[in-house]
DNA sequence: AATGAATGAGAATTCATTCAT
DNA sequence: AATGAATGAATTCTCATTCAT
């Protein structure tokens, strides 16, 4: 019998080597050549696993995704009050791991490509939208509807907005000052 | 006789073109051959007027980002007061001709491009400084030093971020709603 | 314990899988994952069992040609007189087994490859040498070594002729007809 | 201006290609590689001019049907009598071009392919369709309905027959033998 | 005896660039 | 000034074969 049980290490790894070639050389030069030679194994393999090169970008996108989900959630999960709610929302978006430079780099190219790939536009428009309702959400708890609306809008795109331009950032991505200025910006909202 | 004074209609033909095909087909799917298709020229004319297809592309980027440079700063220089300049500053981010999604569209491809072809990152680290600085600059008439930073590089990744999410409106960028979160974070900025 | 004796099991089983192929994907995509598929077993058996690929394929033509030719020549033993041998030919190549649509997609895909293919080549030959000779053996019997060269000649293309249009009946093989035909040809020959 | 008026040299340019390939190599091993470098041009041209390989092979497949098609209907229409015209469908059968070796390598390969892929299989059966009813129609004249109906199926079973056994015959496909046979069934059909 | 994970050579296709006209 | 035919390197995908288990 072959080595069994492959399969989950196998995309895992592809998932991740793909994620380190969109960081090193772009979405635009990601191949996979590039990929699975990051990964170790032969190009046959992505198909093999995958089914082919846009299955496995797309597979990368949902994992991204879902990491920031999970790292919102629970965090989310611990706090108590609707004002740490959102705070946890906040710090969940610029823990670590979600700031790290191959993840905002991949989260940025998906970002773009997801405007003319169906498949990956669904998995960002749920993304986006999950982070605007949840917003939503807990700000109807402290403010009136409308003022909720605003609040949420905003603060989405201030934390979209703050990875966008972290990216650029010559000494990487400051996880503390983007904090700072969302929490900032909650005080404010709130009064 | 050969028509003379070509050039500039040539070029503006082009890069036209390259907005419209980023548009409707992604970056990465923008070809010379769609480019010229749309511009109604063959294709050795990009070789001949940009030298290639790269360079056609960052002088895309280049008056992209120079229009929306000048929509901010037709409107800076009417404003008088600093309340007023920063204003202007959102005013001119969000105007009708840089809210198309045509224009959105291209200025996210291009943001992610940036991260990989140092050309692009020049042009988008100048873009980038701008806003920031700009901002800087007016908050500080208004704020403490410290209080100004903080308030320049939210507002900076609030437009970016509104765009962003913007760009993936279903009907289409609201600039009008864009603009009252941008107010109401700024009036909430200067107390 | 391993079980014995498998291979003469696992050799027709692979050699049945691969002419369901033929019929159903046709001979250029006809793959080892679809053959294996089709006998329900792993594709590290063809090579196990066969060599490879290619030999599993030379094996079933040889396979199909040796049918064809048993279907004959247990016809022939039983018929009497040169007229009867000559019926019985006939008969074997449009018996009911030769003329499902399963086994003359396998012959053509077969006699196409051949051209180009030694090991198949030469399989070919021998089987429509033997068409040939058995046909001008008997003709032998009733005409003029000239007549009889040209008769067989004639006969022996008819029945592959029938075979190949008989291959693109909408309907099915019509085995019938295709005797009717021949026969009648038969009958006009030795007038 | 570049050179113009190139799309039907080229065109027959790597149709004659395609033909010579499959002679040479079989249809199976016939690579876009191939066909361009016995054309003499790049590979990319293939995709210029036919949109890829299957569009090429299957212009190749109705250039080698029609061309089949002229030379018997360009006899056909010379012939007077009845006879004489089911004598010139069979005399363009065997006309010298068609019994090239290259050209009947093609057409055995692609009778073989005709059997999966629906856009050959069309042009096939319209071939096929197009001899029986040609057939048809002379004997009639000569005929009961019954007897002109086997007469022109056994005919047309005949003709591909020679053509396929012809294919295999190592001093290569000798005319004037095909044609006696024919010419002698017809005869016998015929009283 | 049998598996199926992994390989990598080979195929078709795409597309920026060149260049004769 | 402008064309677009032609190129060929680069990319993705397929698939026969190998081999550790």
């Amino acid at each position: 019998m072959p080595k069994v049980g492959m399969e989950p290490v196998r995309r895992a790894q592809l998932i991740d080597a793909t994620c380190e070639s969109i960081f090193r050389f772009g979405l635009a030069d990601t191949t996979i050549n590039k990929i699975s030679g990051l990964a170790g194994v032969s190009t046959g393999i992505i198909s093999h696993y995958f089914g082919g090169k846009n299955e496995l970008v797309e597979a990368t996108m949902r994992k991204i995704l879902i990491d920031l989900g999970e790292a919102v959630s629970s965090r989310v999960r611990q706090a108590k009050t609707p004002r740490q709610k959102i705070w946890a929302i906040i710090e969940g978006n610029f823990s670590h791991h979600q700031t790290s430079l191959r993840f905002v780099t991949s989260w940025l190219a998906f970002w773009s490509q997801a405007m003319h790939v169906p498949s990956l536009a669904k998995l960002q428009n749920v993304n986006r939208r999950r982070l605007q309702s949840n917003l939503v959400f807990w700000y109807r708890r402290l403010l009136s509807p409308e003022e909720a609306k605003i609040a949420a809008d905003g603060m989405a795109a201030l934390i979209d907005g703050l990875w966008l331009r972290g990216a650029f950032e010559q000494q990487g991505f400051d996880s503390q000052k983007a904090k700072a200025i969302a929490f900032d910006y909650l005080n404010r909202q709130l009064v």
